[in-house]
DNA sequence: CAAACACTGGTTTTT
DNA sequence: CCAGTGTTTG
């Protein structure tokens, strides 16, 4: 596509935006608005203007999104956009780690995802019976929640744990220990990716000008999800690096991560030369899915003001099913799809988005018993599901003998072998320089296979054979991994070995292999299906954003559920989760269907302190204007599998006692 | 004292 | 369905 085609595409706004002379711009907009489109256009004629491609860098904040924004850049630009990145902003940090590891005064590291974070926090935390202290968990989260907001320690416990105040002391001397310890071992965590980078850019003039000569634009999506970490990192190349920038405050749904909106409300008084665009016209959905998310946004005590006009006028009203029990909220879901799949919708025009992968677990069940085919994205992802992470220590302490958190879990995987011997030991073998004298002393400790022991000495001769490195692990640990999970699903976990083996391929080198997938984690039935197949897509909303679907489902808009028990009585906890919600609404594009329970329907708000209302079931009161109430009253199990879905559904005031 | 084993409860969201 | 706990065993 040229060009011209694509910009003659564009609305006026969408078209100002896009070829604006601004040095710094900054893009409001509506979810459905084209701001994705906007993105690709201006990379488009920054091209068109010039600009090199690979000077482009494209930042988003899951890979969910760089690699939603790859394709359409793909799809709109062809061989123009040749040589243009678009990355996570960890994804690209490790770009410029990798480029040039002394400027960050780094030789080697390894990157370490939460599993390894939690177990070094259990370590060192200790078993900690009687201790106050909290949970390896906990500390993880506190933690990462201070280096992403930049603030002290006891402000981050307020904001994120307010009771564990009185254990500060303890709690930093726990955070100081896990810092040392990784710098002792060249660890990074995902924080530290972020930061190291931010660090060296504040404090070296060169640095920035290295940087600004790799890429003279920056194209962000997303921007009020940006923590102040974030920001650190754009803030020393401003004025260097054009930043272009689009973001929606109303669908800010990071605030766990640190996500601060002022990124977004400050932006002319943070960045010079700024100027800042509004897009107000959506070209998503259709109005009645616009009116009952614009009605979401208004019952809030926060005024968003934000009332979006669809272009493409009306449609379908969303239609709200209440069911007796979740069971039958899901098989029905099932049998709708299927219905409209033998009306001739392929299943990829249907999305289900679910608030959290436990949430989902119910509807995958209903897909499985009705042979619905399907993935689901934002899952436990394959390389990160406990036997394959099993099989990857080996890997790693083949890559990186010095990696004790592989180790330590390498280690456990044997029968009498548990967390202390395993740490004695494993402090003993980082001492021995060589592979042999590494496996002498595992052969003289006993607990470890020596079949076991002879493939990791053959491992270290095979580094670049990625494939077979991993045929080899797979045998090494087959037996004992068997024994460990046999009564978890054992059968299911031998074949995702299989996956992981295909998933090599590719890679040329071990540590680059176990490196990327650090980053990128995919889940298995990314790499089971391919990705155009005919499957219809099961999301949590978080990983949905950005995305669309013609037709999308949002079960269990519950009392507890939306917002979710955890967040009750916080203001700001509520108020994210209707913006979660409202991000849900805005991905349909001709059909939203809601389903929920029906327990009792109606909850008391509450008030805090300062007298903000706190909602606490977002549905309430909802007009009944808005959407077409379907009761479906249980349906006899006895008579076989027959769910008669659109049973004459009962039409009736919404808020009542149905039965 | 460390590890195995059996059991229970309680589940956000992402890099 | 996993992690964390408590109890028994080596």
């Amino acid at each position: 596509m040229s060009l011209n085609t694509l910009i003659d595409e564009l609305n006026p706004q969408q078209k100002q935006a896009a070829t604006t002379t601004a040095k710094n711009c900054l893009i409001l907009a509506g979810a459905g608005c084209g701001k994705t489109k906007t993105i690709v256009a201006r990379a488009a004629y920054l091209i068109d203007q010039g600009i090199p491609a690979q000077q482009i860098q494209i930042l988003t904040f899951t890979r969910r999104a760089a690699s939603e924004i790859v394709t359409r850049v793909e799809q709109h630009l062809g061989v123009m956009a040749k040589g243009l990145r678009a990355s996570t902003f960890h994804t690209f940090c490790m770009y410029l780690l990798k480029r040039n590891p002394q400027a960050f005064g780094l030789t080697q590291f390894s990157i370490i995802d939460r599993d390894d974070q939690l177990l070094m926090f259990r370590l060192l935390r200790g078993k900690g019976r009687e201790s106050n202290l909290p949970k390896a968990a906990q500390l993880c989260d506190i933690y990462s929640f201070a280096r992403n907001t930049q603030v002290k320690l006891s402000d981050a416990i307020i904001q994120v744990l307010p009771e564990v105040l009185p254990f500060k002391a303890e709690i930093s001397e726990v955070m100081r220990q896990y810092e040392q310890r990784k710098q002792e071992r060249n660890y990074l965590d995902y924080d530290d990716i972020l930061s190291i980078v931010a660090v060296n850019l504040q404090q070296s003039p060169e640095l920035v000008d290295w940087v600004a000569r790799l890429c003279s634009v920056m194209l962000v999506d997303e921007m009020q999800d940006t923590n102040p970490l974030q920001w650190s990192l754009l803030e020393p190349l401003l004025g260097r690096v054009e930043l272009f920038c689009v973001g929606d405050d109303a669908q800010s749904i990071y605030g766990f991560r640190g996500a601060d909106f002022e990124n977004v409300h400050h932006f002319k008084e943070r960045v010079p030369n700024a100027e800042v665009l509004t897009l107000q016209e959506n070209y998503r959905s259709t109005q009645e899915i616009l009116d009952l998310s614009n009605w979401l946004l208004r019952v809030s005590p926060i005024d968003y003001n934000k009332q979006l006009t669809a272009y493409r006028g009306t449609g379908i009203k969303p239609s709200l099913n209440i069911f007796p029990n979740e069971f039958e909220e899901a098989n029905w879901i099932a049998q709708d799809l299927q219905q409209r799949h033998q009306q001739d919708t392929p299943w990829n025009k249907h999305m289900v988005l679910v608030r959290s992968s436990y949430a989902a677990r119910h509807i995958e069940g209903a897909f499985i018993k009705s042979n619905i085919p399907y993935r689901f994205i934002g899952g436990t992802k394959l390389l990160e599901s406990a036997h394959v992470k099993d099989l990857l220590s080996l890997l790693r302490i083949s890559s990186n003998p010095q990696d004790d958190l592989a180790w330590m879990r390498f280690l456990t995987l044997w029968d009498g072998v548990g967390d202390v011997g395993a740490s004695r030991l494993s402090a003993e073998l980082m001492l021995l320089e060589s592979v042999d004298a590494r496996c002498e002393r595992l052969e003289q400790h006993g607990k470890v296979t020596p079949k076991a022991i002879l493939i990791l000495k053959q491992l270290a001769v095979l580094q670049n054979e990625v494939q077979a490195c991993i045929t080899l692990a797979i045998d090494a640990l087959t037996e004992q991994l068997s024994q460990n999970y046999k009564n978890q699903d054992w059968s299911r976990r031998v074949k995702d070995f299989e996956l992981v083996k295909q998933l090599a391929e590719k890679h040329v080198g071990l540590g680059e292999f176990l490196e990327e997938y650090v980053l990128e984690p995919i889940s298995i039935s990314e790499v089971e299906r391919a990705k155009d197949q005919d499957v219809v897509t099961l999301i949590t909303v978080h990983s949905a954003k950005g995305a669309e679907q013609q037709v999308c489902y949002v079960p269990h808009v519950t009392v507890n559920q939306y917002p979710h028990a955890r967040a009750q009585g916080d203001f700001d906890a509520v108020e994210e989760e209707r913006r979660v919600l409202y991000v849900a609404f805005t991905r349909a594009q001709n059909e939203l269907i809601l389903t929920k329970q029906d327990l009792n329907s109606w909850a008391y708000d509450q008030t805090d302190e300062q007298g903000r209302k706190i909602s606490s079931y977002f549905l309430n009161d909802l007009p009944t204007a808005l959407v077409d109430v379907r009761v479906h009253k249980r349906v006899p199990m006895a008579s076989g599998t027959n769910f008669q879905h659109n049973k004459p559904a009962t039409r009736i005031t919404f808020g009542l006692d149905f039965d």
